[in-house]
DNA sequence: GAGTGGTCTAGACCACATC
DNA sequence: ATGTGGTCTAGACCACTCG
């Protein structure tokens, strides 16, 4: 795929990442970029709004195109984003322990977190999150078998999300996150590293394909001291 | 204004709403709405790729916009909603209370939330907001002065947003949360009904105007069993 | 092959900001 | 008056889906 919006995108979003264009600071006009990029102005447009929709930058009408500049690195919790993703800009050490990694049959609570009617081959993994030496996230993740045939420990220590995008390339079109706070289980109180607490923040997180069918749902229990979620919204 | 695709997603988005497009049903082709409309495909497109970013529709290409269905209710909470638009599209009884409506100068604590140099003066607004006959959210907010000269009880009683919007035509460009758990204040245990919690759900918004400026900063102190935020991402 | 959405163009007119 | 971004057009080609 060529794309020429989506390269000027992520051209500039490197530039700006990079401090090529100082924050507050104005990017060329819409005419100078399409002239120097050899394109029309409506694509350089695409790309100028992808870059005001996740926040680079803040287009002014008759004035101009300006660099934003609130630290990008905790922005991404926004989004269809996994733990691996959320890690990569920050420097902080971690580790993830598998604790369950197996084929089952849906119970009745999980199939209907994941809307299927009768009881169905699933994959449930359990796995916890340490950072810091601290064993802080506990990730309970649950896929349809029917579009995930394969499972490694080697996948789960990794990014589940890279795997079923660009391993099986499974066409993942949009997710909703309901974000809860609830009393600890007993689970949760084993698999933790915790002090007095009692809650824990959990983000329930159901990801659907193309032909909006709900195919994993994800539960992610977080120690309240260190949960944090960051949410960038733009006025029109 | 005039703004074809606005009034067009808008109507479309209407429609939806109302069951007019059933749920997993497919919408006119592009071509078909273009002439409808009597205006060209590109505006149609745009009005279509606003109610899918907004999770009206699904697109798939060479099959067509189909109707998404899930409970559209619960999602304003993603975006830039006050306490009122939340609630409109449900039929919970609700009251607001306020506890403090004052001008003050910006102690240090809200200088550096604000970010702020020196102290400054501002508003400061204190509400408690009752659903159901429980006293749930704490709402604390601050403005600047210097770009909301009134502030009166009747408006906080109703919806800031709206005024500061509509009423003082404040350019309001984009918002960042900030949802983290901490633990119960003296404040929030004397404001707010609850039991035994010893923690709440606090969101951070911070408010910026279309030169960037920080101008507001509020905060959502809720009772955790009565919390829940709602995102929608699409990927792509 | 016909229908669909995804991208791209070259130009137009408008509203807003600046000088 | 000039430069900027916002909207709109009429057409083009592509990639994908489906019969």
């Amino acid at each position: 795929m060529s794309n020429i919006y989506l390269s000027i995108y992520r051209e500039l979003a490197q530039q700006i990442e990079k401090g090529k264009w100082k924050t507050g600071g104005k990017l060329p006009s819409e005419k100078e970029l399409s002239e120097h990029y050899g394109t029309s102005r409506e694509t350089v447009r695409k790309a100028l709004n992808l870059l005001s929709q996740n926040g680079y930058i803040q287009k002014i009408k008759g004035k101009g195109s300006f660099v934003l500049g609130f630290n990008r690195y905790d922005f991404p919790v926004s989004g269809l984003v996994g733990f691996k993703e959320l890690l990569s800009k920050t420097k902080k050490s971690w580790k993830t322990y598998i604790h369950v990694l197996k084929p089952a049959i849906s119970d009745p609570c999980i199939s209907s977190q994941l809307g299927l009617k009768r009881p169905e081959p699933i994959w449930e993994v359990v796995r916890v999150r340490e950072i810091d030496g601290e064993k802080i996230i506990l990730d309970k993740d649950y896929f349809r078998q029917e579009y995930v045939p394969v499972l490694t420990e080697d996948v789960c220590k990794d990014s589940i999300y890279e795997y079923l995008e660009k391993k099986c390339s499974l066409p993942i079109s949009f997710a909703k996150k309901v974000i809860t706070i609830e009393r600890m289980t007993e689970e949760d109180r084993q698999l933790l590293d915790h002090q007095e607490e009692s809650y824990v923040a959990v983000v329930r997180n159901y990801v659907f394909l193309e032909d909006n069918t709900l195919f994993q749902y994800t539960e992610s229990r977080h120690r309240p001291d260190k949960f944090r979620f960051v949410d960038f919204a733009r006025r029109n």
